[in-house]
Order: structure tokens, then C-alpha cells, then sequence
DNA sequence: AGTGTTTATCGTCAGGCAGACGACTATGAT
DNA sequence: ATCATAGTCGTCTGCCTGACGATAAACACT
């Protein structure tokens, strides 16, 4: 396949690393596998792999995605109805010193998954679990003081983590990606909750009501209610069409 | 380096293509580089090459930036002040077949600058030049005649040419960064005609001058007034510290 | 000097949207 | 029966925006 000098360009390993966001008991979490080898044996990582010869950086994101966690990826670009989580590609991470062993490439895609049964480790993960993002990260603490967090995460990842979560918190406002933190079917004040774990700040249900059932095609009624949540029984709904939200729902600022 | 066996996983080479817009005369121009050598012998493609062994990527996307153009890249990261044109990656392109050669990843970034000079031609491009991207892209007619669109960009690079473009669009909405189009100093009019040439649409000179004056942060008067534009006198503005810009500048819908 | 053209800048007004919050409804728990 | 919980509908007010009118200051003509 290579009718040019391999000496002419360094050669490079490609992995595809995963940020998987859930909310998880009105938290945002991410996913995260105990390393089962060196370099960083023991600590948690994000998952992800190697790329192979004959895949797209897409499908290598989807396959690593099923092994790890058995979600089927929807590729925007396809349009697949059903379970599967959102998927997109999030940035690449090139630092020639990000991995001690050679020079590796990752591009790293970030996954939207509604909440899941437990995740099931895979490959040459030890183990795999859902952790909140703010554990992960440590607390961006006004007052300065470094918050309680646990060990860091391998490599890079950290930084992976919060490009991940800054990009699902901004995108939000003006997609209607939210929907894919949801099961098929749920209510308003599900949907709240969500932007609240994303956001992590309290919304008013009365002007947020409004905003998103007033939006169109962000939400369609499916005919059933639920008591789920407890309280007056809620309408359910399904996401509609609409993948822009105009207007964008703005966090509050501050 | 390696103590791995480098046959466990495919070897790649890593690029960097650049999409490097600015606006010249009323228009969306980009810069295109004529290939010396095949494949796509002769034809236009965007600027790039090899990611040395010890570099990341943006430094190897701002030394193919000075080895094009001898455009100076202010990495937003970095506080460098100056002629800087702004830097920041756009996306990654894997596909296996995207090179007819071999297996090449390509991790695009987005450049926008300045009206310039004419370019140098730089390495083994035959030559350089500004290119309307209307010309490049095929017009999106809505009657659906194809447009005398020029010859096809070589490889994949027209789909990152329009991932580039959206980009631009979509983030001097949010944000300051229509000023890295204009000079260090310009006035309202001229930060106007480049929301105008990028977008594609006429604006209000009224609402966007009231906007932009009362955005915080946005503009700073510099005390001076010119009449390059002709007409009467205008205030001379340099870029303000903000960022991101509260509230955003909309695109008008349709 | 006067007139027209061009561009910049300030004002006004009406409609829409968002934040703050009151009021009412329909369930389950005690 | 009463309370707690959650959902849904309204109201009010202030801000922002789009659509314009009006004025100001330069240059190019005649």
C-alpha cells in the first residue's frame, strides 16, 4: 500500500480515547476503566484503543464504545433511530510526551448516553465504573482549596475529561443533544434535571417549562403520562426533529 | 523510545492541514496551494504536511503556517499579542482511503487572519493564492444547478474547507474572534463587512454599530478616527479583552 | 460655494423573549 | 383529611432586537 519511503515520515500509533457522559442520580458522570498494564497500572483512564488499518476514526470510536460498555453508537451523519448514544468527534491529542512509550495520537470523541444498567469491563480493563465528573476533576474551587480529589486521572486524560464536559455543557445550549441523556421517552422535569447535572446549577421549573415546550421541535408529546418522579403526573415526550434549538436555551450566567 | 512491539498496533503518519481564511475584498477567501507532485498533481489543495517527531500538533500547524505564509500564529493559549493570526484545531480525518498512498490521519486546524499581502508560495508548492471559498465550495444553489465551481480541491480537502467555514461562522457569533480578521486597528464598518463577507448577508449598519459598542469587552476606542472608507470620519477601534461575547452577535435566520 | 454621495452615528418605537414569581392541579404518603 | 411533592398555566417587567428616521462629517463634482 505504501509506495513511499516509510523513513521519510515518523510513524505514529493512533488511538481513539472515549469521554462517556451519563447523569447518574442528578450527577454528570463519566466513565472511566482501571488500567490493567503499565504505564499508570492501577489508575483510572478514559477508555479507548488502538485504530486499526482498515477503520475509520468514527468506527473505531463506535467498536471501542461497544466493547466497553456494550452501547451502540448513533452516528449523527446515519440516521439511526433506537437506543443508541450520541456520538462525536471531540479533539485529538498530540503532546509527543503524552505517552511514555511511544508517539501516540489520540483523538478523543465524546459519547451521550442516557443512564445505564452497570457497565461491564471489557478487553484488558480490570474494571470499569461510572464516577462523577467533579471527583474526577477536581473542584474548581473559588476559594482555592484543592477540593478532595481522588488520584488523578492516567495520561492526558484529565484534560480530555474537562475539553469532554465543557463541550457537552456548551452544546446543550443550542442543540438539542440534552435528549440523549434521556431514556426514549420521558418528562419535563427529567429533562430539567439533566441540564442541572450538566450545568450543575438549579433552574426554575416554570420558565424552563415554558422555554423547551414552547421551542419547536425540540419536544413532541407522546400521548402517555407517568408518575415515575412522583407527584402530579407528568406528560411524557419524545426529542422531535429539531437537532438546533433556536433560540438556544442560554445558561445563567454566573 | 519504543519498548513495545511496534507491530501490535498499524503505523500511521500524522499531518496537519491548514484552513486559513481571511476576508478580501468583501469575500470569504482561503488559502490554497498548488500540488508539485501526485497524487492530485497540479491541483489546488489546502496547506500542510508532516508532523515531525518531536512536535505537537499545534506547533507543527503554526511552523506550516510560517513556512506558507509568514503568518506569526498566536496560539490563544499563549497571551502573545501582535500581528498573530488566530490558531485552533478544527478536526481529525482518518478515513483509510482518504490517501491513495497510505494510511494517513490528518488533524486539521483553522487559521484566520488578516487581509495580507500576496502569499508565499513556500516548499513544494508550486504556487499559493487567495481563493473565494464560494468559488472553491460549490455555491449551495437552492435551484440545484451545480455552479461554475473551479476543479475539485484535492483528497478530502473540500469537506474540511467547509467544516472550516462553518466553524468560522458559527464562532464569531459567540465570540470575538471576527477581529482576527482586521487589522489591529479598524473601525465598526470595517468589523461589520467581515460579519458580512462571512456570513454572506447584508447587516444593519445601525443595530451593528449599537451592538457591538454595547457588547463589554468587545471594542476598546483607540482615540483615533480615519476615512479609508471614505464618507464621514470613523472612530478607530482595537480588539477589547473579552473573549466571548454576552449577549451573542446572532446570525439573522433564513 | 453649492450639491450630491458616501459612510458614520444617534434615536425612536414596537415586538419578543427571559427572569422572577404567584396560583392552581394531581398524585402518593402519613 | 392533611401534607409534601411535582407539574402546569399565567402575569409582569425589563432587556434585546429588528425596522427604520434623522443627523453629521467627510469627499467629488459642478
Amino acid at each position: 500500500m505504501s509506495p513511499y519511503d516509510p523513513s521519510a515520515f515518523p510513524p505514529f500509533a493512533v488511538t481513539v480515547d472515549l469521554v462517556v457522559l451519563t447523569v447518574r442520580r442528578h450527577a454528570l458522570c463519566a466513565l472511566v476503566v482501571r488500567r490493567g498494564e503499565p504505564p499508570f497500572q492501577g489508575r483510572w483512564a478514559l477508555p479507548g484503543g488502538f485504530v486499526r488499518d482498515d477503520e475509520d476514526l468514527a468506527t473505531a470510536a463506535a467498536r471501542e464504545l461497544v466493547e466497553e460498555t456494550g452501547l451502540c453508537a448513533h452516528d449523527p451523519a446515519s440516521p439511526a433511530p433506537g437506543n443508541g448514544a450520541h456520538l462525536e468527534q471531540l479533539a485529538t491529542y498530540g503532546d509527543p510526551r503524552r505517552d511514555p512509550r511511544m508517539r501516540v495520537v489520540s483523538v478523543a470523541h465524546l459519547v451521550l448516553a442516557p443512564d445505564l444498567p452497570a457497565p461491564r469491563a471489557g478487553g484488558d480493563a480490570n474494571g470499569a465504573r461510572w464516577a462523577s465528573v467533579t471527583d474526577l476533576l477536581g473542584r474548581e474551587d473559588p476559594a482555592g482549596r484543592a477540593g478532595e480529589e481522588a488520584e488523578p486521572l492516567a495520561f492526558d486524560h484529565a484534560v480530555i475529561l474537562a475539553d469532554g464536559v465543557e463541550r457537552a455543557r456548551s452544546k446543550i445550549e443550542y442543540s438539542s443533544l440534552a435528549t440523549a441523556f434521556c431514556p426514549p421517552e420521558f418528562t419535563v422535569g427529567e429533562l430539567r434535571r439533566v441540564y442541572e447535572a450538566v450545568w450543575g446549577v438549579a433552574l426554575d421549573p416554570r420558565n424552563f417549562h415554558r422555554k423547551v415546550t414552547g421551542t419547536p421541535g425540540f419536544l413532541v408529546p407522546s400521548g402517555g403520562t407517568t408518575t415515575r418522579q412522583g407527584g402530579r403526573p407528568a406528560q411524557l415526550f419524545r426529542a422531535g426533529g429539531a437537532t438546533v434549538l433556536n433560540p438556544p436555551m442560554l445558561r445563567p450566567e454566573v
